[in-house]
DNA sequence: CGGGGGCAGT
DNA sequence: ACTGCCC
């Protein structure tokens, strides 16, 4: 609906319109722009970052456990390889490719599960929050990539810039053998711009011990697709004259960031296979498939034209959980599985401190043809007084209300009186309203990017600091170098508040909603009783799954799994037997990462997921605080908190007694075992909510 | 084809 | 409110 409108009252329409007829091929109208004035400050152009991590979870892994570093290190969720260290790609490993297979290419690949995603998401929201204080205009897209719009960064540099000043590109310039000094001064704020990444990609190293790619260039699309160019730990910066030539090299349409399978399969059936036949197909025909917004969207990407804007980011606008498994078919599953996605939500959701008004369940059930995995939702509001007790501390209770009305929308999609079978689950919290009053600047978009700020007093986050020199830090050294033009940043207001409007031709569909400006920092999370370990004898259990009409429903052999109806109505179990009851899912993980832990299971890290194909891994100095092989002065570099982070999780791999436990791999284990440990208590109050309506 | 997350369209 | 599509 508003995918065409606003924009600053220009009619983007007409002009994109005659933009794409005019430019078939050249792609270039910005270029010449571009070239006009080396001092003149071409107001339309823009200098975008992309910023792409390196491997990024098997990046934290290896900050979590340094010993990965030299061993080839493969992240697994489920049977996949999502990512995997430099290392392992030497030996033909590469992302998703199956465990299977990855294990014939490579025997000693070291796997660790990745299928809890708290600490990816963590360091992921640091990075942002770095890059966010030297500019606030930082778009994420997904775990780690993020845009950036240094326009007004180096527009300033520029002024500041001597006339007689010499430009330079820092990292390579993309079709440039050795980087050029007459381009550079061709392009003088992109070449600043590679300035500015080559520090951000500095501090992102000396604060956060992460190596990643940048693309510098004007617009998102060739930020991203440029950023890749030169791999490991490198930056690109993509002239303007250069923009065919990049856009020519993509082997097909769905290489074209933006352009999905979806997109690509309808692009397909119009005979377009290559960015070029995009580039020529007339526009009119392409309306006809895909209308005009989309159309004029996909052909302008294929030209390497796009204008949409870096949209910051800020906090998340929903939070889900989900977990995908082989098989769930019993009602009981279902709501032991909500249970556990749920508790883990009210975590996270509490740690926020933002009200959800909206909870939604999706999921996906399993059919051979279905390889195109079709999800189905229903979602419903969230009572208010139990949203107040998310916020609040009671979170417990907030999950036995919660669980009731996710199974409500359970039963909405699914019937039960029929087999069923489930293939995931997802339970998401949206519609984040912030709670209280304002209480002052803190509150909002910080108050995700929570807990990291440096105590150093100063001021959380006011976006005014654009330049590195000006962050406390004084790790010095690192931006001293680059800047013979350095300057004290004068506390200029800042952009700010200014939500930036949606804008039609989104590069991702980006496009921003009104979001409440000001959120208030609740009192910090009061008590986090998540027992790791689930030994709690207090725990009673009593399966919530007493409903009458549920139980009827339930298939003989199921209900000979329960526990007597008598037991399930009044008693209380212990958690253990609970476990036994149920087919404990829990305490699976406590295994080795099950995937191939052969034998001499004795070489893994202690207490870790790390699971090996061959031999052991090199052995760790046992019970070390701080491992042999971290470089203590990159770790005397790193922010307090991201120490203290490192030290616990270090201190934490101690030998955990774990039963030999081979359970079959084919089992889905409870991927994050903490989550068991307080749920029993909850399920016992669940009864009340089950009484037959 | 994992686990998220966001938007546009209807 | 839901689905689809994108990363």
């Amino acid at each position: 609906m508003d995918n065409s409108e606003n924009d600053t009252g220009e009619d983007e329409t007409e002009w994109n319109n005659s933009y794409v007829d005019s430019f078939p091929l050249s792609a270039n109208a910005p270029s010449d722009a571009s070239l006009d004035k080396t001092s003149g400050a071409t107001p339309g152009e823009r200098v975008i970052l992309h910023f792409d991590l390196d491997c990024f979870y098997a990046q934290v892994e290896m900050l979590r456990n340094p010993s990965l570093r030299d061993v080839p290190l493969g992240i697994q969720q489920k049977y996949i390889i999502v990512t995997c260290n430099y290392v392992a790609r030497g030996h033909g490993v590469t992302k998703l490719m199956s465990v299977t297979d990855a294990k014939e290419k490579c025997p000693q690949l070291v796997l660790v599960k990745g299928e809890d995603l708290t600490h990816y998401r963590d360091i992921s929201y640091k990075l942002t929050e770095l890059l966010v204080s030297f500019c606030p205009l930082v778009e994420r897209l997904g775990f780690d990539e993020n845009f950036m719009d240094i326009t007004k960064m180096v527009e300033r540099r520029l002024a500041e810039t001597p006339a007689s000043n010499h430009f330079s590109f820092k990292g390579h310039v993309y079709n440039h053998r050795s980087a050029d000094v007459a381009k550079a001064s061709d392009h003088p704020r992109l070449a600043l711009g590679s300035h500015v990444a080559a520090e951000l990609r500095d501090a992102i190293h000396s604060k956060l011990g992460l190596t990643g790619c940048a693309g510098v260039a004007t617009s998102k699309l060739l930020a991203k697709l440029v950023s890749g160019t030169f791999k490991p730990n490198q930056q690109t910066t993509l002239l303007p004259e250069n923009v065919g030539d990049i856009m020519g090299s993509l082997s097909g349409l769905r290489k074209v960031p933006g352009v999905g399978h979806q997109t690509a399969k309808r692009l397909q059936a119009l005979g377009l296979v290559g960015v070029k036949d995009l580039q020529l197909f007339p526009l009119n025909d392409l309306v006809k498939e895909f209308g005009a917004p989309s159309a004029r969207r996909l052909k302008n990407l294929a030209l390497g034209v796009d204008d949409s804007p870096v949209a910051p980011t800020g906090a998340p606008q929903s939070l889900s959980d989900e977990d995908s498994f082989k098989k769930i078919s019993t009602t009981r599953e279902v709501l032991e599985k909500i249970q556990e996605l749920l508790s883990s939500l009210m975590e996270r959701m509490h740690k926020d401190g933002r009200q959800p008004q909206t909870l939604r369940l999706t999921l996906r059930r399993y059919s051979a043809t279905n390889k195109w995995f079709s999800r189905e939702s229903r979602q419903c509001p969230i009572p208010n007084h139990v949203g107040q007790k998310i916020a609040s501390d009671s979170s417990e209770d907030a999950v036995v209300q919660l669980v009731p009305l996710a199974m409500k929308l359970f039963h909405k999609m699914v019937d039960c009186g029929a087999a069923f079978h489930l293939t995931l689950i997802n339970v998401c919290f949206s519609n984040l309203q912030a709670r209280g009053p304002a209480v002052g600047a803190k509150g909002s978009i910080t108050s995700f990017f929570r807990q990291n700020l440096p105590p150093k007093g100063a001021e959380m986050f006011s976006p005014q600091s654009q330049e590195p020199s000006s962050r406390s830090g004084n790790t010095d050294h690192l931006f001293s170098a680059p800047r013979s033009l350095a300057q004290p940043t004068p506390p200029h207001e800042t952009v700010t508040a200014e939500i930036p409007r949606g804008c039609g031709a989104d590069l991702h569909g980006l496009k921003r909603k009104q979001r409440p400006v000001v959120a208030s920092k609740k009192p910090p999370l009061v008590k986090e009783s998540r027992s790791t370990a689930g030994s709690d004898p207090k725990v009673a259990v009593t399966h919530p799954n007493v409903d009458a009409e549920v139980f009827g429903l339930l298939p003989e052999e199921v209900r000979m799994e329960l526990p007597s109806a008598a037991d399930v109505s009044v008693s209380r179990v212990t958690e253990n037997e609970f476990s036994q009851a149920f087919g404990d899912s829990q305490n699976q993980s406590a295994s080795p990462t099950a995937v191939n832990h052969k034998a001499e299971a004795s070489g893994a890290f202690p207490g870790e997921n790390v699971t090996e194909a061959g031999r052991p891994p090199p052995p760790l100095p046992p019970d070390c605080e701080f491992p042999g092989d971290v470089d203590p002065e990159v770790f005397s570099e790193l922010p307090a908190d991201v120490q203290k982070e490192l030290m616990s999780e270090w201190r934490r791999r101690k030998p955990v007694l774990k039963a030999p436990s081979s359970r079959k791999p084919g089992r889905s284990p409870t991927t994050k075992d903490r989550k068991a440990a307080g749920k029993g208590s909850q399920a016992n109050n669940l009864l009340k909510y089950f009484k037959p309506s």
